[in-house]
RNA sequence: UCCGGAGUAGCUCAGCUGGUAGAGCAGGCGGCUGUUAACCGCCGGGUCGGGGGUUCGAGUCCCUCCUCCGGAGCCA
């Protein structure tokens, strides 16, 4: 193929001759001249074409080019304020390299009905590149986060028994003579043992939840990244959990700031989120509600709504920490202090996004979770491995579990987070 | 699963107390030397979600089913 030049190039090519390649995004003509918009990937890029510049037969093909066509473009690369972008191409030669026919994607309004039908076509707009830029970004700073301090990638299953926080809400599947296989809603226990092979350890992948939610908040197939530290009590988790999504958010505003311009999004949510996140104990959070007239009695879970009257009191992130031990999983560890509660801390994004982060010290008593196993009817069969790691040295740890749409949701400042993936898993979608 | 809402042109929608459909955009044709979702003129385009009922007559009223959307619970 000839020589290319990617858009995201084109500032420093500037004064020579250049070909792109890329789809048409918009045309736009009037008698003499005419004017493409084209997307590769790295950027957008107007190209300009004259009448009189040109043979009719170029002159036709570039005017017209349908959106969506897969293009060559060759052309002067100029300096341009009228140019989006600040750099443009004077066209000399455009070459058709795959049509498109009435692209169903138009410029104008649709519903979400509609443009998740056509999910593999809509990506190419500016605001889902936009979108899909900024969650690489995430995951980039995920991974970065994690190998800059040492912590080791443990890659947990897909295909489990029946273990994890809660049985009903996973997905089945037939595993040969063993009866049935279920897809992983975490990795976490996994994690627990890996912790006391390597100290710190992450792992990060997909998780699915068979629930039948139908929220902004839920997918039934979504990305996860759980850490797991060694030594680490429910005080060193928070302070762990604040600054990785502090580096996050700063990631992302220092490198996608194009992007996050694109999606109209408000920065200055953004710019406030640096430790320390305000802590509310579980306890305060109750009163702080009452205080503000919601019904809610101490016992009950924090509900949505709950959830958004409490952190819309707050300028950045607040952690809510020491739940009580009925509402939350069996692996938490009892709290010294108050033994109805458990060490365990949700992170409630700003804005209304709610929980970005579950986390908490495990129960590293043999004996009592054991005990919390029985009280709850898990099969304690199942749990046999688990138990084991409190058996053979048991030690002091903690994890969490970031979900990664919802982290972009709230960068992105999006109202769904159905759009912080490619392709969304949801109760009514499994097309495209 | 529960509560609420919606299915009319390719898309987004309008269509009142029943009288067999309409606007913008997209598409096609033409015009316009610097456009930014360009603009102006003309043209084609419909089993009104499926089924049943009431009526001389149903997009409109009634019943039923389906699909989708928003919210709740569950959670990341």
């Amino acid at each position: 193929m000839l020589p290319q030049t990617y858009v995201a190039d084109l500032p420093e090519r500037i004064g020579t001759e250049a070909t792109v390649r890329g789809w048409v995004v918009t045309t736009r003509s009037s008698g003499k001249i005419a004017f493409m918009v084209l997307r590769d990937g790295t950027g957008y890029l107007q190209c300009v074409l004259g009448k009189q510049e040109t043979d009719p037969e170029t002159w036709e093909r570039f005017r017209r080019a349908p959106q969506e066509t897969a293009v060559a473009v060759t052309g002067m690369v100029r300096e341009d304020a009228r140019s989006p972008g600040g750099a443009e191409l004077s066209v000399s030669a455009v070459e058709i390299l795959g049509e498109a026919v009435d692209f169903p994607i138009t410029p104008k309004e649709h519903g979400t009905a509609f443009l998740f039908e056509h999910r593999h076509l809509w990506l190419r707009s500016r605001r889902q590149v936009a979108i899909m830029q900024i969650r690489h970004e995430v995951v980039q700073a995920i991974r970065d986060f994690f190998y800059e301090r040492h912590f080791v990638l443990v890659d947990t299953p897909i295909l489990t028994g029946s273990i994890g926080e809660s049985a009903g809400t996973l997905f089945e599947t037939p595993y040969f003579d063993l009866g049935t296989a279920y897809l992983a809603q975490t990795g976490q226990l996994y994690l627990e043992a890996a912790a006391a092979a390597l100290g710190r350890v992450y792992c990060f992948g997909p998780t699915f939840r068979a629930e039948k939610s139908k929220t902004r908040r839920h997918l039934t197939e979504f990305w996860m990244v759980e850490p797991e530290m060694a030594w680490y009590d429910s005080d060193d988790n928070m302070r762990l959990q604040e600054e990785f999504v502090s580096y996050i958010v700063g990631r992302c505003l220092e490198r996608r700031a194009q992007d996050l311009l694109e999606l109209e999004r408000d920065t200055a949510p953004l710019e406030r989120v640096a430790p320390p996140f305000h802590r509310l104990s579980y306890t305060e959070a109750i009163r702080m509600l009452q205080s503000l007239g919601s019904g809610i009695e101490w016992g009950a879970d924090l509900g949505a709504d709950e959830e958004t009257t409490l952190a819309s009191q707050y300028d950045r992130p607040v952690f809510v920490y020491d739940y009580p031990k009925a509402v939350r999983a069996f692996y938490m560890k009892e709290n010294p202090a108050d033994p109805r509660t458990v060490r365990n801390n949700d992170c409630l994004a700003p804005e209304g996004y709610g929980e970005i982060i579950g986390g908490s010290q495990r129960e590293d008593d043999h004996d009592k979770l054991r005990a919390r196993i029985r009280e709850l009817g898990l099969p304690e069969e199942n749990y046999a491995w688990y138990l084991d790691l409190r058996k053979f040295g048991t030690f002091v740890h903690s994890g969490f579990g970031l979900g990664v749409e919802r982290t972009v949701a709230w960068i992105c400042g999006m109202p769904h987070i159905r759009e912080a993936i490619a392709f969304p898993r949801m109760m009514t979608k499994l097309y495209p």
